[in-house]
RNA sequence: GCCCGAGUGGCGGAAUUGGUAUACGCGCACGACUUAAAAUCGUGUCUCGUAAGGGAUGUGGGUUCGACCCCCACCUCGGGCACCA
């Protein structure tokens, strides 16, 4: 079935590559660099997935491309390997996490090196090794150190059957993601990160990155900026006042109650003045009692209790309002107050129904004139949240922080760092919802840094989202001791940032909105030369099973890279995986289908044994052009399957051609290379070449070359294509319309109607009006 | 509900972004080579029609000499957010 023998020349070249050092990036040099991203795996227990060889071929092939453009091009690979698949994993059968990653990272690197992948594999990275997690750790303690990072009481998930704490990304519509029970809500001092307080920064400046324009808008949607005003309603025979937010100030005069979240400050404070206050305690400890699936439940019927005994005022026409408290309202944004408007915002005008409050109809007002005439301010609001960052688990960096009972929270000083997981018997997190690390009492004592007294060490640990917000920084220089990486290397790498990095959708919002906000951190503090870790972002669609379901161990509809690489070849995957529709979109995985990318390669070895020292076909030489113009385009803007289709095109016009000159042959196999390295490397230096294929120079389109002398277009009489003819193409307007209209067939159709209109579209189409 | 995408043959998809719709690939059918099979090569393959010709890009309308592409309304599917005032 297969004409050549891709086990041994792919196994040849890998060898080769290996042993030349040909993908290895020298730090250093006059010339243009290129930094091209891919996010690194999490090498999970499951192996390669045919999805990652999407994404990580397309980042070769521009990467390839612009090394053979003459860039010194880093292309780096690592592993996010801190992680609950594994921790689990190590629960279950009780071994240690750390050996069970190595196994894991061993067969990834295996499996990727098996598809031909142009890896730097000397700067390759592990967030789970000590000399890496190091730095994660001290990036934690400067971010400490400048008031970041902080501990707060707040609310985490808690799954009452697994007994633990769950990671926001472990609850997946209010269940645990690992045995679907309802999650609950414990209180828990946490480890919060800042992000707020560069949100507008983080929602501003991706004007001045090259994003894809959809990544720009999730994130901005994310961040949720909204321009409102803060308005104070006096509280009638109280020195208190109710600050809400509205971001329709212009409809105040329409505001006939005031609602307050239950888990507001003033509520406790107004307490002596409300008549209620055991109906208003009942309604707080129930909302705090409610799961997220309560709280989202599908009827989404309003509830609240009136603070009866005490009234607002409505600042812009002094008129009382009644004040309520109710869970549709926030803690978290805004004031944790609003003014309600059910006239004009349907949430408020479902409770007002709901508790027959007044509905009434105002002329609106300026927005501005009516804020500033009430003393209120307009001011600027995030949806984003600050990052809880710590997670009561074992399988992740511990944060570098020491509690002594005199000194409060002592960062762990730099020089100590890294502070190593120690080694336990169990994985389990404890009862009471703390990490497994609680538990190691020799581990948990310590001595204050500060007063050298008895202390505690922290025992929860970051979250993978920590190793993942800083690794491209580490490639730069990943084996430097002294710094996280060196200036110089940042500099001669990162002088725009990473210069392109694709990735997932489903990162948008997590990793890369943290990721960004790390960077600018190090940026103020002066560590990194740019203040966006990334130029260049794009994103890749999902390859799913046959049929179009997503590919799960469970349903058994996965498809094993190994398999095809053994059968067809990486060369032939990888081509397929281009070729099998638009990079950006989902598309389907068909088996049936990948033949006709291995037929493809097997063509062009055929088409080897005809190639000659002579001129070739002048039609063939035009489109061999024609070809390199647009895979050299269609790279860039990643139509890899395009490309693939007009190469494929080409290489059927050659078995037609009779005279194939070698060097276009040759031209032809430098444009294919990148997308199938081993078997153009291998026809390349068949024909003599002893230098790499990969080394050589991307091949330039000839502008005489792709333009013809003579062309073929469509005649539409009325709009409707009726004929077609070859004219010349530089061919003047009169001289086509003369033609035209002598034409038999156009003679026939036009009759004896008279012309009204000749539309002629240069080098298009031409279009009679009659 | 809001914000992004997408809808084209039996299937994956292409269309120079308003100019000959269905490139390329899979599949299927027939033929050549072969004792035979595989591999390979050739021909055909949207639809109705013997043909001339007509009809088709989710549906209905519009703009235009001309619409898969632009505008309006709607339907379906995928992704994200979701009581954010």
């Amino acid at each position: 079935m297969n004409n050549y023998d891709h086990k041994k020349i792919e196994k040849k070249w890998q060898g080769v590559w290996e042993k030349s050092k040909i993908y290895e990036a020298k730090t250093g040099g006059k010339g243009k660099t290129f930094y091209g991203l891919i996010e690194f795996p999490y090498p999970s227990g499951a192996g390669l997935h045919v999805g990652h060889i999407r994404s990580n071929t397309a980042m070769d092939i521009i990467s390839r491309k612009r090394r053979m453009e003459g860039y010194n091009v880093l292309y780096p690979i690592g592993w996010d390997a801190f992680g609950l698949p594994t921790e689990n994993y190590a629960i279950k059968m009780g071994i240690d996490p750390a050996k069970i990653t190595k196994t894991n990272t061993d067969v990834f690197r295996k499996q990727l090196k098996s598809v031909g992948f142009g890896f730097d594999w000397s700067r390759e990275i592990d967030t789970t090794n000590p000399a890496y997690f190091k730095w994660t750790q001290w990036i934690f303690l400067q971010m400490y150190k400048k008031g970041l990072a902080y501990k707060h009481r707040t609310t985490i998930n808690w799954c009452p059957k697994c007994k633990i704490g769950l990671a926001n990304e472990e609850v997946v519509g209010g269940v645990c993601d690992r045995c679907e029970s309802p999650v609950e809500k414990r209180e828990k001092e946490q480890w919060m990160l800042a992000i707020t307080k560069y949100a507008d920064r983080l929602d501003k400046d991706l004007d001045k990155t090259k994003y894809l324009e959809k990544i720009k808008i999730q994130q901005r949607n994310w961040i949720g900026k909204s321009e409102g005003s803060e308005i104070e309603f006096p509280i009638k025979d109280s020195l208190e006042k109710i600050k809400v937010f509205t971001t329709r100030a212009d409809t105040i005069f329409g505001a006939t109650y005031v609602v307050l979240a239950p888990e507001h400050d003033l509520v406790t404070k107004l307490k002596p003045q409300i008549s209620n206050s055991k109906e208003v305690e009942a309604y707080i400890k129930a909302v705090k009692d409610k799961t997220d699936i309560d709280r989202t439940s599908d009827d989404k019927e309003k509830t609240g209790v009136e603070l009866k005994g005490i009234r607002a005022i409505n600042p812009a026409n002094g008129e009382e309002v009644s004040i309520w408290i109710a869970d549709y309202v926030l803690a978290t944004y805004g004031t944790g107050a609003i003014m309600a408007v059910p006239q004009h915002d349907e949430r408020d005008r479902d409770f007002a129904t709901k508790f027959n409050l007044p509905i009434i109809d105002k002329p609106l007002v300026d927005t501005k004139e009516i804020t500033d005439k009430v003393g209120g301010k307009i001011v600027t609001k995030y949806k984003l949240r600050d990052w809880v960052f710590s997670r009561q688990r074992y399988w992740g960096e511990p944060i570098p922080i020491v509690h002594c009972d005199r000194c409060g929270y002592v960062p762990v000083p730099e020089k100590e760092l890294p502070i190593l997981l120690p080694k336990v018997k169990s994985y389990v997190p404890t009862d009471n919802g703390e990490s497994p690390l609680a538990i190691i009492s020799k581990w948990v004592n310590t001595t204050c840094p500060k007063c050298k007294g008895k202390a505690k060490r922290e025992t929860d640990t970051m979250p993978n989202w920590a190793g993942s917000s800083w690794y491209f920084l580490r490639y730069t220089d990943p084996k430097n001791k002294k710094e996280f990486a060196s200036k110089k290397a940042l500099k001669y790498w990162m002088k725009n940032g990473v210069d392109w990095y694709n990735g997932g959708m489903e990162h948008t919002t997590l990793h890369l909105l943290y990721s960004r906000f790390w960077h600018k951190f190090l940026y103020d503090m002066k560590l990194v030369p740019t203040s966006e870790p990334y130029m260049k972002r794009t994103s890749h669609g999902m390859i799913l099973a046959e049929g179009g379901v997503k590919m799960s161990k469970s349903i058994g509809n996965t498809v094993d890279p190994k398999e095809i690489v053994a059968l067809y070849g990486a060369d032939t995957l990888r081509i397929y995986e281009m070729f099998i529709g638009p990079f950006d979109q989902s598309v389907a995985w068909s088996t049936e289908s990948i033949i006709g990318s291995r037929r493809f390669l097997d063509k062009i070895a055929r088409i080897q044994d005809r190639v000659k020292n002579v001129k070739s076909d002048d039609v063939l030489e035009k489109s061999l052009h024609k070809t390199i113009k647009k895979v050299s385009e269609d790279i860039e803007s990643m139509n890899f399957n395009t490309s693939v289709s007009s190469m494929m095109v080409l290489v059927n016009e050659m078995e037609k051609s009779q005279n194939i000159g070698i060097k276009d042959f040759k031209m032809f196999l430098q444009i294919l290379a990148p997308f199938a390295p081993h078997i153009t490397e291998e026809l390349w230096q068949k024909l003599g070449e002893k230098k790499s294929i990969h080394k050589s120079s991307w091949p330039k389109w000839d502008k005489k070359k792709v333009v013809d002398e003579n062309i073929t277009i469509g005649v539409q009489i009325n709009g409707k294509v009726r004929t077609e003819i070859t004219i010349p193409v530089d061919i003047n307007e009169e001289d086509i319309k003369t033609l035209v209209l002598k034409d038999k067939k156009v003679s026939e159709w036009i009759g004896e109607k008279p012309i009204r209109r000749v539309i002629y579209i240069k080098g298009r189409i031409i279009n009679i009006v009659v």
